[in-house]
DNA sequence: CTCAATTAATTGCCAGTAGCTATTATTCTG
DNA sequence: CAGAATAATAGCTACTGGCAATTAATTGAG
């Protein structure tokens, strides 16, 4: 079997796979769209948890994905806030019930799964080339992690609660900040 | 990181990659369930290429695998026959605008982005691995290939152009057919 | 052999979703 | 400060997908 053979049928499993993660996602009171917002806002940092930045990841529209918003947090999975530095924009964040929700995401079956096969990391690493060639080809924006991009200061305040810097926003960041995934992701070679 | 965390990112990525096939196939003239129909049709033998096992497969309803295929049909990428074995069932079979439609399949851009990974031979095998964990625990079936199959009887008339036989359907088969995906496919071991 | 139960497919109906466009409020730019 | 750009949302529309009812054919029990 040649190489784009083997990689032609792994795309159909990718695809079958997520059908079934799929079909358990309509099992409970979210649809796809609002389990894909809420585990972006896990993920996210402060900086990246609006509207405008969800549709960018999502390859959605804003008026699409204000509507999801609304959705969840009518549930009570998040909460709204005005953004303290931009007037027109909103931020959302998890409330308790959101976190909880997500110990039920029909993903972690999917990761369970994938973590008996023992190839997890072969998987992982070969997935993650992968979405970026494809992210590439679309012409999107990667939307790496905060510690990977070209704008973030490590260790400028050692020891403190917030150790490291944004230098684009010129923010403070917690551990917690540098591992979650920005909007403003630049990477790090020229 | 653990092996856990490695399978819960590849699984969020597998959703990310999948994601972007799916805004791939808003593109054309055929939605995502409407491409889904149309490589099941393309993989799938003759004896599964019915709404029924399409909307088994697809983990969906007969009622709106219908409608997915009029519309396929209507666009003239398939075609639908009478079932010569049961007078209620109808089959469906690729035109050659429908063979043809499936060289611009979405899925094959990701099949490529797996391949240039050069790791597309170790993906597969973890993904038919995650497939056949998923598909026991959401007890479905798991539609396999033809050939794999108990009923699958090898070269049982060697030379001529229908060498195997399904003990099942007590029919002749071809090697393409026994390479297909097969409805009543049942696994080897007792 | 006959009639009831089962199965295949389709259609009408309805709820929910996503996208487009217009609108309002705010920020940025020159 | 005026005009352009941006963030978010609401109205409208088209489409989708599921449920339930219907028609037609097959199967099976007596």
């Amino acid at each position: 079997m040649s190489s784009s053979q083997q990689a032609l049928e792994a795309a159909h499993l990718i695809d079958r796979l997520e059908r079934l993660v799929r079909a358990g996602e309509q099992a409970g009171d979210l649809n796809p769209a609002q389990w894909e917002a809420l585990r972006f806002l896990a993920r996210a940092n402060r900086f990246s948890r609006t509207p405008a930045f969800l549709a960018d990841y999502l390859g959605s529209t804003r008026g699409t994905v204000s509507r999801t918003l609304a959705s969840l947090e009518e549930k009570g999975y998040i909460v709204r806030t005005d953004s303290a530095r931009d007037g027109r924009s909103v931020e959302f964040a998890l409330t308790a019930a959101g976190e909880k929700a997500l110990k039920t995401d029909p993903l972690l079956a999917l990761a369970q799964d994938i973590e008996r096969t023992t190839m997890a990391k072969a998987v992982r690493e070969a997935l993650r080339k992968a979405l970026h060639n494809a992210v590439q080809r679309n012409g999107g924006r990667a939307f790496g992690v905060c510690r990977t991009c070209r704008h973030f200061e490590a260790q400028v305040s050692p020891g403190s609660r917030a150790p490291h810097r944004c230098g684009l926003l010129d923010e403070r960041l917690s551990q917690a900040d540098s591992d979650s995934i920005c909007a403003e992701h630049e990477a790090t070679a020229a």
